[in-house]
RNA sequence: GGCGCGUUGGCCGAGGAAUUAGGCAAAGGUCUGCAAAACCUUUUACACGGGUGUGAAUCCCGUACGCGCCUCCA
């Protein structure tokens, strides 16, 4: 299997640490507002990346953060941790607000067909940040010890200039870099560089009436955004790890400031591949919460979309290639999916004969759909070549022995729930039956009129040589 | 200033050299009891300029435009 490694900016061949087994972490919410469709493209991602390991047999291990403490946003001269703004909007506590997004995000990965973690940090196995608060006051304690920390009146700083490859991740030089790039930044006066990143925020000045606390040897206080993650993998999966995922948008602070953590408190590299998503757009522009132009998954479900028509469209575009969103395109996927679907409920229809050799080049299709979805999860094409078995099943039919193997693996792979789907009703069945009979008898209005009543069941007939052809239009 | 990415038809998007995938949409035709599906056409697609190659959407250089990041974002 292949993946594109940010580390060297090169397609490489994936090579565990250890065999069968993959170690896995992906940078989860920040549970502070509601997830858009553009925050779940990347969880799209981390699924499709996990299932195309396990169709490869490997046996993961899949830890993923959920932030509920210390991220800081900064869209005013005060640099306000994200939950505790989300409280003062609310007006609820910042655990309640917390608990009310985390709840939020569970809703909209199960709808999308998202495997939860398969590694336990808490409640569904994801992880949250502030129950790993005494595993990050430890790192803190070996950094401070390995004279990579420092104290100032206002925090614990992370010294970057200690650490000689930082940086690394991003290709530039530390000097290259502009500072404070946003003008709301706000910096401390006492850091020794720029760059230098909080581990430990005390609970003093602007934060002084911070909800969320906790004692440390230093005194009280909150942990830095950063730190959450080094920590929770060291706990849960022992670094080295194999594969670290996130968006883009991660790869110049965030898992370059993850990976100083952990090569300066435990002598040896966070992950041996970093795998970086790109963006939705909207417009050609960037969906994010501070430019407004997002949507959430309620929203999609709201217009009556199935959320799995949105993972579908995902699917169809190269996880490192920027997606313009559109509802057209939306429209599109959801189009297609319903073809799939259409295509997966022939099993049902054994009656109907199928040539001789349907069903033959399945097996076929499937490596090739494996291969494709293994040159670094190209699942666009490896949904080309899908497609093309559906469009065949429209001509020779499909042999309903051979097709539920296959749907069953390419739900491994995809997550679009082609196996599971429910037969229709004996009731529906013995409608179809007589008005085959009424157009035998060429009784064309009773036909009409039962075809008719099955478009009110959500179930289109179609008339083919080989007799009625249903399909669902609702579903 | 630095770093990264992109520019393919009506829309979304694959594609590291010899046929521009696939999905969606629209129009016409064939077929059909009527439909639907299927099939056949059509809807002027590879930003621009150089270079290397028998051959370039694909590799190299440059230009233009766009997007992202450089302590808010996935």
């Amino acid at each position: 299997m292949k993946l594109h490694n940010t580390l060297t900016r090169k397609i490489e061949e994936f090579k565990p640490l250890q065999d069968k087994i993959v170690t896995l972490y992906s940078c989860g919410p920040t549970v502070y507002d509601y997830m858009h469709i553009g925050n779940l493209r990347k969880f799209v991602f981390d699924d499709t990346l996990r299932r195309a390991l396990e169709a490869n047999g490997y046996k993961t291990k899949h830890a993923m953060n959920i932030t509920d403490v210390g991220h800081l946003v900064s869209d005013s001269d005060e640099g306000e941790d994200k939950l505790e703004k989300g409280a003062k909007r609310e007006g609820k506590t910042v655990w309640d607000v917390a608990k009310h997004y985390t709840d939020s995000f569970k809703k909209d990965v199960a709808a999308l067909n998202i495997l939860k973690p398969n590694v336990s940090g808490g409640p569904d196995n994801y992880a949250k940040a502030t129950d790993f608060i005494p595993e990050q006051i430890e790192m803190i304690k070996i950094l401070l010890e390995k004279g990579f920390a420092y104290e100032t009146p206002k925090a614990i700083y992370f010294d970057v200039s200690k650490l000689k490859n930082y940086g690394e991740l991003t290709g530039q030089k530390l000097s290259d870099k502009e500072v404070a790039v946003r003008s709301d930044v706000v910096t401390d006066k006492n850091k020794r560089n720029p760059q230098d990143f909080a581990l430990w925020f005390f609970t003093v000045d602007r934060f002084a009436h911070h909800d969320m606390h906790w004692s440390s040897p230093w005194g009280e206080g909150f942990p830095g955004w950063h730190l959450e993650c080094s920590a929770i993998i060291h706990t849960l999966l022992g670094d080295p790890i194999d594969i670290h995922t996130g968006g883009v948008d991660n790869i110049g602070t965030h898992h370059v400031n993850e990976m100083a953590q952990t090569e300066a408190a435990f002598g040896h590299k966070l992950a041996n591949y970093w795998v970086h998503c790109e963006h939705l757009l909207v417009n050609d522009q960037k969906m994010s919460k501070s430019l407004g132009n997002f949507y959430t998954l309620v929203d999609v479900i709201k217009k009556d979309y199935d959320p799995l028509a949105l993972r579908l469209l995902f699917l169809q575009s190269h996880y490192r290639s920027q997606m313009n969103f559109s509802w057209e395109s939306l429209d599109g996927a959801a189009e297609f999916l319903k073809k799939l679907r259409a295509w997966a409920d022939l099993k049902f229809q054994s009656n109907l004969g199928h040539k001789k050799g349907a069903g033959d080049s399945y097996k076929e299709a499937l490596e090739h759909i494996q291969s494709a979805v293994n040159e670094d999860l190209n699942t666009a094409q490896a949904l080309a070549i899908l497609a093309g078995q559906a469009s065949l099943a429209e001509q020779e039919g499909a042999n309903p022995d051979k097709l539920q193997p296959l749907l069953e693996r390419l739900d491994e792979l995809f997550g679009l729930n082609l196996s599971s789907r429910d037969d229709i009703t004996d009731p529906a069945k013995r409608i179809i039956g007589q008005r085959e009979q009424m157009r035998r008898d060429k009784n064309w209005s009773e036909a009409d009129r039962l075809r008719d009543e099955l478009a009110e069941q959500g179930i289109a007939v179609e008339d083919t040589e080989h007799g009625p052809v249903w399909s669902r239009t609702d579903a």
